[in-house]
DNA sequence: AGGTTGACCTGTCAGC
DNA sequence: TGCTGACAGGTCAACC
């Protein structure tokens, strides 16, 4: 279910609730996508002392140098919760420190915890290598995309997906930054002019950025740390409106598939 | 090397 | 009401 900007918010608010706590035990559900990669009861005792993003993935920082590496998948959700707080039948992680618990709800159980000590430096994890830059770092530019879609002749839909040129672009930020661009989804990505790849950077930093501005409201069902449930406004220019009029020049949105994932577009506004 | 496809797993909703 | 199929916010691994 999340984007990068769930994952942000995901981000801020865990990090002041769990920075700094020591891990009494880790309960583990059901198996995730990838396992823990190490014995449960190595974690006991130890202390988190930060919390980072990278693309979807959250690092937990833990002393010593290693780190809980944190994926939502396509469901998950964290949240903060009273330590004696009994888990559902979904809830597949918790972090159990003195007094509350973090815990991760994942129905589809796409999401993953693994553990990465210091080997896998600078990297963190070999999930993390080829990751393309953060959106909204000063370290994307126009030149980011020049470069990563230089000679690529996928779909710019699909080269933004792919996370390895820019990340944290997920399957309806994807459609609503290519809308916001006035560009055609099918685009191949290495044929798109500079003029419109500057637009197109503006697009994916303005949509994300506008987006954790507004607390990842805009996932139907997103649930932040502290249990709120982020009023899911209807805000999406295309995505999800198939039929619907075009707000901005009335045409019905089209919508497509392309690598197996929906893409939503105006046919008169994107070219 | 880049592009394409299948796989992972469960809940929800539309249609019959 | 119950069954079936399509679909859902991610992304890796295996294939061409």
């Amino acid at each position: 279910m999340p984007e990068l900007p769930e994952v942000e918010v995901t981000r801020l608010g865990i990090a002041p609730a769990i920075t700094g706590l020591r891990l009494q035990r880790v309960r583990l559900g059901k198996p995730l996508r990838w396992p823990l990669g190490c014995a449960p009861e190595l974690l006991h005792g130890r202390v988190i002392t930060g919390v980072r993003r990278r693309g979807k993935y959250l690092l937990l920082d833990l002393d010593q140098g290693a780190v809980l590496v944190l994926h939502l998948g396509m469901s998950g959700s964290v949240r903060i919760l009273d330590k004696d707080n009994p888990p559902g039948p979904h809830d597949h992680v918790d972090l159990v420190f003195a007094d509350r618990l973090l815990r991760l709800h994942d129905p589809r159980r796409f999401g993953a915890l693994i553990y990465a000590d210091s080997s896998d430096a600078p990297h963190v994890h070999k999930l993390l290598v080829k990751l393309g830059v953060e959106p909204l770092s000063e370290q994307f530019s126009p030149q980011t995309l020049k470069t990563g879609f230089q000679g690529r002749s996928v779909s710019v839909k699909q080269a933004l997906l792919a996370g390895d040129v820019v990340v944290g672009v997920g399957n309806i930020y994807a459609s609503e930054a290519l809308f916001l661009a006035g560009i055609h989804p099918k685009t191949a990505a290495g044929r798109i002019g500079p003029a419109r790849l500057a637009k197109l950077h503006a697009a994916v930093v303005q949509v994300l950025a506008q987006a954790v501005e507004k607390g990842g409201s805009s996932l139907r069902d997103f649930v932040a740390a502290d249990g709120s449930h982020g009023h899911f406004q209807l805000s999406a220019q295309v995505y999800g409106r198939a039929g619907q009029p075009c707000r901005v020049c009335h045409a019905p949105i089209k919508h497509i598939v392309q690598g197996q994932r929906s893409t939503y577009y105006c046919a008169q506004c994107q070219h």
